[in-house]
DNA sequence: ACGGTTTCCGTACTGCCGGTACAGTTGGGG
DNA sequence: CCCCAACTGTACCGGCAGTACGGAAACCGT
């Protein structure tokens, strides 16, 4: 990693540490720059306003999380071959790895950027956008796998499904944070996880 | 109403469409005053800062949120006698009424602060809490009243499930809100709906 | 060792916003 | 008519995002 880079990431860390914990808004630039060692100069040579590095941050956490999920399922294919058992195994995996957070799931700045979103930019928004595809993506095409053996309940559309599930720990996160009670994220997830197991039935032979 | 009332009144009004529109921070109190055709010693003439502003709001959006709720489920009480069938009933008329909504459900004041929480003083948080709690509380009550004629799966907490019903609504407002997908609001009530009518079964007698 | 480029530093500045201070004005009720 | 609540007007402070720009140091190929 080239000097710069190292610099860039620095500045993300800490700016993520400080953005999950009190907010883009209350997070200054200057108080940023302080904690990554380096100065406001500094800063804007790497991001040319605050709206680049809530687009950076985003971007990054679409591909951290992306792994997260990734080593999540791949242990629950190797626990068990049945789709709809991953998707559950995954779930109650993903739960036991929010309660062990000490201070519950940090919350997530896809969130922290949706509900100020006209104070950023098309870029930023975009960005969001894209992290939320992608979790419609990844959980459309566990469904979709679910379906080769079991048959879904009436009355409920695939895409919206996988969104359920978005939905679901995000509001996990924002129940969890109004309400400070850290566990409530983990206990979300569990009740996602009960209703999945009752939507699907194993399929007539 | 006095005079004082009403200016406090109209406020909150112009205040409250902003914040929703455009977040908290990105609503400044020069832009509140001039769409509420009044002065900045005016508003600080009404609150003390722009923390007991947020609160106030939130503590509006209980009662408003009250009444909606209330007027809801007594019709759904009108419509029919079981007490599942009050909670399905009700939740499709809401998801009907979010449908009306031309641009989706303008979002909660309560999420608002959940995401910027470092940045309101311990006010806020309470009146942020108390929010989460009435629904939690009124959820609950609903449940229990179900559990007079069904029996609920295995390993659900009555709790939970209520704060289940908080979650899908938040985190369907953020999704739809990240993805600019007004509808999808509505469906997350739906899918809410359809879990919870697998989650009850009749008690045997 | 040299020159050029990247990567930063230092400093000084602008403009917006939240909030304060305080003196003065207006409108409505008893 | 008087008084008090409900404002107005003006001037100010400090913090923050962002700009401008000259310079310096580190790195890198030749």
């Amino acid at each position: 990693m080239s000097r710069g880079e190292e610099t860039r990431r620095r500045i993300l860390d800490v700016a993520q540490d400080a953005i999950l914990l009190k907010g883009f808004d209350a997070t200054s630039i200057e108080e940023i720059v302080t904690s990554a060692d380096i100065t406001k100069s500094g800063f804007f040579y790497h991001f040319p306003d605050k709206n680049a590095l809530a687009t950076a941050l985003i971007e990054r956490h679409i591909e951290v999380e992306d792994t997260l999920f990734e080593s999540i399922f791949d242990r629950a294919r190797e626990l068990t071959d049945d789709p709809l058992q991953v998707v559950l195994v995954g779930l109650r995996l993903l739960a036991e790895l929010i309660e062990d957070m000490p201070k519950g799931h940090p919350g997530c700045i896809v969130a922290t950027a949706a509900y100020q979103d006209r104070l950023f930019n098309q870029d930023v928004r975009d960005a969001n956008r894209r992290a939320v595809l992608n979790w419609r993506d990844r959980f459309r095409k566990m469904f979709d796998d679910v379906l080769a053996r079991y048959d879904l309940v009436d009355e409920v559309d695939l895409d919206h499904l996988a969104d359920m599930v978005s939905a679901m720990l995000e509001g996990g996160i924002m129940i969890a944070r109004a309400m400070d009670e850290p566990r409530t994220t983990a206990q979300q997830v569990l009740m996602l996880r009960a209703c999945l197991k009752l939507m699907f039935r194993p399929k007539a032979v």
